[in-house]
DNA sequence: GGAGCAGTAG
DNA sequence: CTACTGCTCC
């Protein structure tokens, strides 16, 4: 028996709406210590993982390792059905081919029961090597959104070029080009909320070149955490990481695209 | 060279949307005085003509006269990646074929580039008569807007009869009809905004229909200026004025629609 | 001015 | 069936 609860279901329906677009399916690896969720976009560009761990849990019991395998557009459907304000709570038996969703109100009032079938899903699943990045910059995750938003209208590969001074947004394209520089923010800083803050560590500068499509797609995220992360390498895959308090993160990958000429 | 400057950059997006939606394309012309635009719309019904002081502007030069042909769709999506507080710089050289837009947010803490490739765009400049109007109507610009967003619900033609006391904006369809009377404010009114007000000059009463499309048009300039001023004539075309403090102003001329009845 | 929805296009 | 864009409501 797997059982979960969490205060604000909301969260629940933006993650699952923030993977939505990328992965079709995928298997909720459900664990004494939290649950975790992998998956590839279909053309192997991308990853997704989600790590949620069970402290972010109202309750948490999991007696014993289970894999729930979601069709995403179909818990997003039954997620609609959840009140802005509701307590979420999700259940699964052991050998059960279904999951269910119960939706409550604050007071009780409303309580929502939806039994999603699961699905088996085939899928290894992929050890993200803990590597050393030569850049991490952290701002404003919806700065970095508005950032992707804007750049593709203007040609679809952002460069992200970083300096320790500095993060630099290129982007190239039939009508004419631009970049946006973002200076890092002076340590010195007193006023303003450390979240609007722009941060970059850097080991050695780093210049990259990404689909814009897939960082716009991992902006859905937005909503679910004030900052956002960018770990950069040569030749490495991009990370994007919204961490939420207390409950886990969710980190994008992308594969750079290496110059063609 | 030509170099200028604007405190607001946001002022200058919003009158390159005003622009927009009525021409596709046209060319800056921008000489020691500042910078004016023309064009028609494609059916050439309508004409926006724009001009910029160089008094409006906090840094301007220009050597020598030059011509900056410009897409607005393009430039458009150039100046969505201004911030809302930026500063704005244009560039262009005197033989360039791309002029250069620099958005600075206020603490210079993020500094964007962006080149734009100009068009090569032949257009007579039109030669605007400064006539003598029989009716010119000074009100509120968000008043004019709603009046014309409002009465498009009923039919695509107003009727705009002025007379000293009052300028009534009426409109007719199959679900019936409607008109609008706006009476001159009192002289005497001390309290409240000026650009409250609505002010009546006539020569003589005028009465002429216009098709609201184009009006709904004119009044994405509303942002640019509290008040508006709609000048008239008889079977010549009414004027729709923005004035900017400082920088100049906008305006749009429409054809009248002849009654074929 | 932004967000959510619906309608369209791929 | 899904993703984007335009529109309308907030």
């Amino acid at each position: 028996m797997f059982e979960c609860a969490l205060i604000q279901g909301e969260l629940f329906r933006k993650l699952i709406a923030s993977v939505q677009d990328l992965v079709q399916d995928g298997n909720f690896m459900c664990d004494a210590n939290g649950i975790s969720l992998q998956g590839m976009d279909s053309s192997h560009v991308a990853l997704v993982a989600l790590a949620l761990k069970k402290e972010g849990f109202v309750e948490y019991r999991c007696d014993r390792d289970v894999t729930l395998g979601i069709n995403f557009a179909n818990l997003a459907k039954m997620l609609k059905c959840m009140g802005a304000k509701d307590r979420l709570s999700i259940r699964a038996q052991d050998e059960g081919d279904s999951a269910s969703f119960v939706f409550e109100s604050e007071d009780s009032s409303r309580v929502s029961n939806f039994e999603l079938k699961l699905m088996q899903i085939d899928q290894e699943q992929l050890g993200v090597p803990e590597t050393q990045y030569k850049a991490v910059i952290r701002m404003p995750s919806s700065e970095f959104q508005r950032i992707c938003k804007d750049l593709s209208a203007i040609g679809d590969t952002v460069s992200i070029s970083v300096t320790k001074e500095a993060v630099k947004f290129s982007v190239g394209g039939d009508i004419g080009s631009g970049d946006m520089s973002l200076r890092q923010s002076e340590s010195g800083d007193v006023d303003g909320d450390d979240s609007e803050k722009v941060m970059i560590e850097l080991e050695e500068p780093v210049q990259q070149n990404f689909a814009l499509r897939y960082l716009n797609n991992f902006t859905k995220a937005t909503a679910l955490s004030k900052t956002v992360t960018l770990s950069l390498g040569t030749d490495m895959p991009l990370v994007t990481e919204y961490k939420m308090d207390n409950l886990g993160s969710i980190r994008y990958y992308l594969a750079p695209k290496i110059d063609e000429e």
